[in-house]
DNA sequence: CTGTTAGCGCCTTCAA
DNA sequence: TTGAAGGCGCTAACAG
């Protein structure tokens, strides 16, 4: 009897309806993701892993980008949750509150990724950009460096990129080290904004010997304009990034960068939603470690020829 | 009155259910998409595209990913028409007619992409790789190349590299150039795998003078590992890619590469979509074109000093 | 354990 | 134009 209503099922093609199941059981087995873009290949990682993860419980990823837009962002949310997602997958930690209120009055279960709090405020799974930008300049700062710039992402609107100047701007100060205007250079995060700020860096009558860029993707930019003009990495200048894309380490030299556990953390933050949908209670805060890759792109402070402003880097 | 009830609404936080309204209207306002990987870069500008394009008319983006398997894709494509999907993007055209029929059956408009079909089976938005790879290959023998190598993506359940070759060997038979089983190389689309194909094809005793890589991620995994070996491209081997990533461009020398509007290709596909869902009848096939870019990485075939065998390039 | 039934919240038709 | 009511196809609670 079994067997005929099954061959029935496939007979006539059955299919179960998932807005039928959804609007009985309240539950959609949806769970949304709003990332800044897809297009840099920064998320695109991540969410690979997060999609698998949550595949692997049953669930399906609605996928949203913002442009690093506020207002998108606020858009996508409500958007997914007239939706009915059973959960929300957001990126950094600045929000329009209005986003809490509205998962808070739907019990929708969501979590912060590329971000660590220090308030408490809200689940995540990520990492302390803060922190691992201070110890990217400090060792630079240990390898001699003095004359420093920085190619950060736009700050505006975005945390991480903001967390990540804080932490340079901090490292630096401790040692008195200065970051000039003219050294700062804030772009967006596409190879070509990264080439120029780089050429223009090392253009100025005195460039920096130690360029800290916000990402990988602006450091790879800095890297090619290098080997197009051929400037010498590190002997002339040392530079940066930030994610270790699988590329970073490919290039020659090799990128001095701060590997970022991407898919591990898409897939915790995937395992956190599950589980709160389970009805467990997971760990609400979780810190990813994240590790300096010194790969060939840095190296010791060059002697600053004509210039004895730069005490202990002579010998190099 | 009016104002009363929208207040209301505001401060109840009534946010309307979309499950309740797929159910009742039979349309979730949500399209799906099943690509093989959104890991490698190449998926992703596309699919950034697409789901801006999606958004434009109202419709939010499924995303699953298949990992270039058949077995997967089916899974993914009945998930997702019981999630009630309203249209489906599809990379190539190699699919199980299972998911033909289950679609047909719900009559849930699809497209193919990243393909164009001569059968007239099926809507597609894409071009035709085995005509790209063809080019390609002949942009090397016009510059005098006799001594070939492939590293191709792994073609089995990969229409689009399969055709790539197909195209390269059509372009090289003509010419009665051979491609030996030993300068023909499979492998998956990663930088490492890239990098460890070129190095093999180039320690061999008689190493090709000009390399065709299945892709822009194989093909910039060639280049690298000449950087890094200090091989000079095209001086001792020429390396082409296919796609144009954002990265091709800036690497000394550039890649020359085929040129793939995938940007295009997404909204292009989702505009059919849309178009589909309104009623209308857009044209099922559109082929877009596909742009040889001829950058550094290859030039005109070196002398084979000591083989005096490759007629017309002694001169270079 | 199996069979029945009352909604889930919205859209859409129909009547007023 | 506005209002009332019957499903959409399924789940979950309940009775048997």
């Amino acid at each position: 009897m079994r067997r005929r209503v099954e061959a029935q099922i496939n007979a006539l093609g059955y299919v179960p309806d998932g807005a039928a199941r959804a609007l009985a059981s309240r539950r959609s087995r949806t769970i949304g993701a709003v990332i800044p873009t897809l297009a840099s290949a920064i998320f695109a990682g991540g969410i690979h892993a997060f999609e698998a993860k949550l595949d692997d419980g049953g669930h399906s990823l609605i996928l949203a980008t913002s442009g690093y837009d506020a207002a998108q962002e606020i858009r996508h949310v409500q958007n997914l949750v007239e939706r009915g997602i059973d959960g929300l997958l957001l990126v950094g930690k600045t929000h329009d509150p209005a986003i809490f209120s509205l998962l808070n009055r739907r019990a929708v279960p969501y979590v912060e990724t590329y971000t660590s709090r220090n308030d408490g405020g809200h689940p995540f799974v990520g990492f302390d950009n803060r922190h691992a930008a201070y110890r990217m300049a400090r060792h630079l700062i240990d390898l001699g460096h003095h004359e420093f710039a920085m190619v950060a992402g736009i700050t505006a609107g975005n945390d991480r990129a903001a967390e990540r100047v804080q932490g340079v701007r901090e490292a630096l100060d401790e040692h008195s080290i200065p970051l000039p205007t003219e050294r700062f250079i804030e772009c967006p995060y596409d190879i070509p904004a990264g080439r120029r700020a780089v050429r223009r860096l090392l253009a100025a009558a005195t460039p920096p010997s130690a360029i800290i860029c916000g990402n990988d993707v602006l450091a790879i930019g800095g890297v090619l304009e290098c080997q197009a003009t051929s400037i010498d990495i590190p002997g002339r200048v040392s530079i940066t990034g930030f994610d270790d894309l699988p590329l970073a380490g490919h290039l020659t030299p090799g990128l001095t960068t701060m590997h970022v556990p991407s898919g591990e953390m898409g897939r915790k933050a995937a395992a956190y939603l599950l589980s709160r949908l389970h009805g467990d209670t997971p760990e609400p805060a979780t810190i990813l470690d994240v590790d300096l890759i010194a790969r060939g792109s840095t190296g010791p402070s060059p002697g600053r020829q004509g210039f004895g402003s730069a005490p202990g880097s002579a010998m190099v």
